[in-house]
DNA sequence: GAGCACTGC
């Protein structure tokens, strides 16, 4: 019952984490990150940088965990003047927890509250002022601001961090602001002639003229006609591919401060990767010194079976080994359960925690010392042609086997413990496959079309995205209406639909939905529809759950369902708002969740959504009605805005998918996974161990010919 | 009979 280990040459170093989480009087405090700022080993380098940063107008800058790039460089420019003339320096993360936690420390480290000179903005919540000079961001959020902003004027100077993830925001971003430091410089080169100038506006002003951010020319003009320094910071070692992208960019290496971490292969292939797993939890609960452990598993089934499995053995060990005790943690699990593996294990325990790969990037679990990294991960991809998401467990990269294996080594020397040979840790890929090449682009393409980018295939990608997954969106936003013959954006369907934070056709359904007279609803089912796993059931209370769904459910599908459980815990929240304080009602519903079986995080996500597009359209000027009780008007909207995503229920039972000729059947998820209606739409199409269809409502198939002639009245 | 991870003026 053991496997064999040898060490690897590669010996990883990690990050020391500087600041503990103890409580110090503010001046000791001060003092304590004063020291922390001039050990990190980016401050040996400020002045160098400020010099790069003077001299070329795009730098890619690679550094390492803990290099402390995320934190300094905007300080230093600042302290540079790089915000003199008024300028704003904008960094962008991929995520909005890193986003709001750098910033928080930054302006510790500004000795200044969060908001004033350093502030953040994420979706939800904008915490800048007209004082703040430091605003970090997610990408996406960015991505948004350019369709207001198409040059964006306010910045000085704009940093993409964590480039390397290259999320699909990340490389939109790069080729709108390649574009945009071109026109900018344009401008600042042309200043000395005015004249020049003003010709130089009158025909940028034409050409835009039916597209946003008229108005803000003038203030990109007034402003900001210094061009435009990008920064470009990436984690991986290979600065190549940013470097040609922009012209051959100068790119610059900084050190991180690290932990040595040991990296383990095993001799021979694993063909059962959860009882290598196991084995391996076993061997350094048994043999190696005091630590936490953590385990990348694949998903929430993989989880909980191992937790099983763990548990079981436990009880086999002699009585002085029993010390061990599991943590699950994947994105769907409740937050209160998440937040376990956060706390120290029991005195004389050690803590086994069990991962998705949130614990790679997005959380990060203090004590841990060794890794198990049986070298699988679940991607998501999308095919084209048949409208497929599938869901496919692969071999990670070489880069994501360095960010697990650096898990190990943030607060010492540790270990990770690869459950593959070394000769396969050679033959995996590089990096991750950019996520541009794998998802649906309509809503990419939307938003490019938005900003005035009417040429898709001429837009300058880092890296292009499929010719057929293009054209495939080009046609989903031509048949919802978004764009004209010419494949120019619509008005006002096509620019409305841009402005919408969803999904194309949840864009679309939202539009019609104050023709049909169920805006109301149809506002709460496209919320309920933007988050994931609204029901929560927990493995050892599947009956309750699902009695506790039934409540919720309606014959018709799930997108009523959905408006039930929405409606019901926002009667609850009021009712209990009109006795007590927002706070305690808010605490009460999340009570009501908990009873329910619901996700409390996800409802909460909802309802913010929510709010945001109610905001949104009441801003459009869309009058929000409700159709009452009836739901058949709300039913044959969903069939206006979703008939691309019909189905019909074949002989067999299968569905087969009026679009692309797939055939699918209804996920166990859903409330007519029994009940099979002879028509329906749904939200999505994804491939896991079967084609399943999500999100399902009823509808009757002559709706389709009548409400969406476009398309069903030639055909039939 | 089943749900990798993120994100959105």
């Amino acid at each position: 019952m053991s496997l064999d280990y040898h060490c690897g040459i590669a010996t990883l170093i990690f990050m020391k984490y500087l600041l503990s989480g103890i409580q110090l009087g503010k001046i000791f405090l001060w003092q304590k990150i004063l020291q922390q700022r001039k050990s990190l080993p980016i401050a040996t380098v400020e002045k160098r940088l400020l010099e790069e940063v003077r001299k070329n107008d795009t730098l890619i800058i690679v550094g390492e965990t803990g290099s402390g790039k995320t934190t300094q460089l905007p300080q230093f420019l600042y302290n540079g003047g790089f915000c003199r003339d008024g300028g704003l320096i904008g960094i962008t993360q991929p995520r909005r927890v890193a986003a709001v936690t750098v910033a928080k420390r930054v302006a510790e480290e500004c000795g200044s509250q969060v908001g004033q000179r350093v502030g953040y903005a994420i979706r939800f919540e904008d915490v800048t002022s007209n004082m703040t000079k430091i605003k970090y961001m997610t990408d996406g959020l960015l991505l948004r601001e350019a369709l207001l902003d198409p040059y964006l004027s306010r910045y000085a100077v704009i940093i993409i961090d964590e480039a390397h993830e290259r999320t699909v925001h990340t490389d939109v971003l790069l080729g709108l602001l390649k574009r945009v430091q071109k026109t900018r410089s344009q401008y600042a080169n042309k200043q000395s002639n005015v004249d020049l100038m003003k010709a130089n506006f009158n025909t940028l002003i034409k050409r835009e003229e039916n597209g946003p951010g008229v108005g803000n020319l003038q203030q990109c003009q007034r402003r900001n006609s210094n061009p435009l320094k990008l920064i470009i910071m990436s984690a991986s070692l290979d600065a190549r591919g940013f470097s040609e992208f922009f012209d051959n960019a100068k790119a610059v290496h900084v050190q991180g401060r690290q932990f040595p971490v040991d990296i383990y292969y095993t001799f021979q292939p694993q063909t059962d990767c959860v009882d290598a797993a196991l084995l391996t939890i076993f061997q350094i609960h048994l043999e190696e010194g005091p630590g936490d452990i953590l385990v990348f598993l694949t998903g929430q089934e993989e989880i909980e079976s191992v937790e099983r499995l763990v548990r079981n053995r436990i009880r086999q060990l002699p009585e002085g080994s029993q010390n061990l005790s599991t943590f699950p943690i994947f994105s769907s699990l409740p937050s209160e359960k998440q937040l376990k593996v956060f706390a120290p294990a029991p005195p004389g325990f050690r803590k086994v925690i069990l991962a998705t790969n949130i614990a790679e990037t997005s959380v990060t679990i203090p004590g841990i010392k060794y890794v198990i990294d049986p070298g699988l991960v679940k991607v998501r991809s999308y095919s084209s042609e048949s409208g497929i998401d599938s869901l496919i467990t692969v071999e990670t990269s070489k880069s994501q086997a360095h960010q697990r294996s650096g898990r190990a080594g943030r607060e010492g020397p540790g270990k990770c413990f690869r459950l593959y040979q070394e000769s396969l840790f050679d033959k995996l890929p590089d990096s991750t496959v950019p996520e541009i090449k794998r998802l649906d682009l309509s809503n990419v393409i939307l938003q490019l079309k938005a900003l005035g980018i009417d040429d898709i295939f001429g837009f300058d990608f880092m890296e292009k995205p499929d010719e057929k997954a293009v054209i495939r969106s080009l046609e989903t936003l031509f048949l919802l209406g978004a764009l004209t013959d010419e494949a120019k954006l619509s008005n006002p369907v096509g620019q409305q639909m841009a402005r919408l934070p969803l999904d194309p056709m949840d864009s679309r359904a939202i539009l019609l939905a104050s023709q049909f007279n169920c805006l109301k609803e149809m506002l709460i089912a496209v919320a309920m529809l933007s988050v994931e796993s609204i029901f929560y059931a927990p493995p050892d209370k599947l009956e309750q759950s699902r009695a506790a769904m039934r409540c919720f459910s309606s014959p018709e599908g799930d997108h009523l369902t959905l408006i039930n459980v929405y409606c019901t815990a926002d009667e609850f929240f009021e009712k209990s708002l009109a006795s007590n304080s927002k706070e305690k009602a808010e605490k009460n519903l999340r009570n009501w969740c908990k009873e329910n079986f619901i996700n409390s995080r996800s409802l909460k996500h909802a309802r913010d959504i929510h709010s945001q597009i109610l905001d949104n359209v009441t801003r459009m000027g869309l009058r929000v009605t409700s159709c009452g009780d009836d739901m058949l008007q709300f039913r044959r909207c969903l069939a206006a805005s979703f008939f691309l995503n019909a189905a019909l229920k074949q002989p067999d039972g299968i569905y087969r998918v009026y679009r692309s000729g797939q055939m699918a059947q209804i996920h166990p998820s859903s409330v007519l996974f029994r009940s099979k209606p002879e028509c329906i739409i749904f939200k999505e199409l994804v491939q896991t161990t079967q084609s399943y269809v999500r999100n399902v409502t009823r509808i009757d198939p002559l709706w389709l010919s009548e409400l969406a002639p476009q398309y069903f009245g030639v055909q039939e």
